[in-house]
DNA sequence: TCAAGTCTGTAGGCTAGGCGACATGCTTGC
DNA sequence: GCAAGCATGTCGCCTAGCCTACAGACTTGA
């Protein structure tokens, strides 16, 4: 039923066994799961220790809508897109997520039939936990399921806003509002996207998005490299999301 | 810092404090809010009997999004739509709540700035929890949380599906689909709504609404009255939803 | 290092639907 | 029962952005 084994039954994505190993890769980045933060290192050892993990490659897909397991997916390395497609095959891209966070909560919540694909856009660990399993650990401790709300508030929090801006805004604002939210502090630039991912999560044509950073660069408020955009106007850039 | 008193200081909405009608009130609606399904009767009493019951005249503010209260919100009677104001005024409405739903969830989710008015859209009853209390709950009855995450589950698809149609569709398409998600089954009619309302909700000029119904009429699918369509042709309204 | 594949730049035609404007029809409260 | 105020019908203009198409640039793998 799971498109698990289905998609990708060669060895790369086989569950891996080894208990050391296991241990280890588990204890290496539970801990830096949110949503896991009020559990001790003992209680994760418990709780996940016989959790399945897996390895997948680039692009491969997680779940998909006709997948009705309803697990929760621990993504501890690597990056996952969840979209969804239209009649005619148009994507649209809800979210990626990134490591240490959390994907497949809608399962959880009685959604099986959520309508979306989950496909990994840079070879990924990943580690399911079956609805039954958190209910378990829900039931037992609460205060996870207080965090989990926190988690879900975000979810609804960002949908919304997403919503608001499509039916609002045009194209360029809602470029601009991209840009902010994927921008990198450090480096002060958007990388990992390219002009089709970014139409399709904020429902643009690319050449319209092409277009629009090409505009944006033209003004100076960011620089337009392959695959990489330079925020050179952080102010300026802010205003434009507001039109 | 609530608006409750705020814009309503009048007798209207003061707190009813009988003790007998307010538990003949509680008891009457609040076995029908499927989010506290689980809690017996006695429960009920004990843990909602103290909190603070408003009666609320229609185009009222309930919250507005500069109100920074965590509360959620019980509507027992009456009927409240969720919204949300661009820069230019231009309003997207989210969603409308009727009688035993709850509103105002993502406040507890730790969204107390979430952007979204609340107005009743006809005279209604609310009942107010306070996030503290919430938790409380949450707490003691671990189950309660889990019907919480079925709503909250429910409140990410319909907004999944939005977002998607309004990305997607024509207005067409997303009119059909406002038709269909609030067509009352028994009457085959829905009602209570203008053109300009369900405009807000597709996210489309009232004109463009208007006239899209009239094609739809021309074409026998509806038929328009003032502030009601009837729907003729239910299998073509599916039909085009999907285009 | 080359070739194949992917990503980006650009341009022209076309239309859905926004926007404004006005006229007519309900309906509701006094 | 009337008048004020909503709600609806309709029209024309106009632009953002879709769609298609092609060419040049970068990247990657063998």
């Amino acid at each position: 039923m799971s498109v698990l084994g289905r998609v990708l039954p060669s060895k790369r994505n086989a569950p891996i066994t080894s208990r050391d190993e296991r241990t280890s890769l588990l204890m290496r980045h539970l801990i830096h799961v949110d949503l896991f933060r009020d559990l001790s290192k003992s209680e994760m050892e418990r709780l996940f220790g016989h959790l399945p993990m897996y390895t997948f490659p680039k692009d491969t897909l997680v779940y998909t809508p006709e997948d009705a397991s309803e697990n929760l997916y621990i993504l501890k390395m690597g990056a996952v897109d969840i979209y969804r497609l239209s009649e005619e095959g148009k994507r649209l891209s809800i979210r990626r997520v990134f490591m240490a966070s959390v994907f497949g909560e809608m399962g959880l919540l009685g959604q099986s039939m959520h309508g979306c694909f989950a496909e990994t856009v840079a070879p990924s660990l990943v580690c399911v936990m079956s609805r039954a399993e958190m209910e378990n650990l829900l039931r037992q401790r609460p205060d996870v399921g207080l965090r989990f709300f926190k988690v879900i508030g975000d979810r609804l929090k960002s949908l919304e806003d997403q919503l608001a801006r499509l039916a609002f805004s045009p194209v360029r604002a809602r470029v601009a509002a991209f840009l902010l939210t994927h921008l990198d502090p450090k480096s002060q630039e958007v990388r990992g996207f390219t002009h089709e991912e970014i139409g399709d999560s904020i429902g643009a044509l690319r050449s319209t998005v092409t277009q629009t950073l090409g505009d944006l660069a033209r003004v100076g408020v960011v620089e337009v490299k392959h695959k990489r955009v330079y925020v050179r106007n952080f102010q300026e850039l802010a205003v434009l999301v507001r039109e």
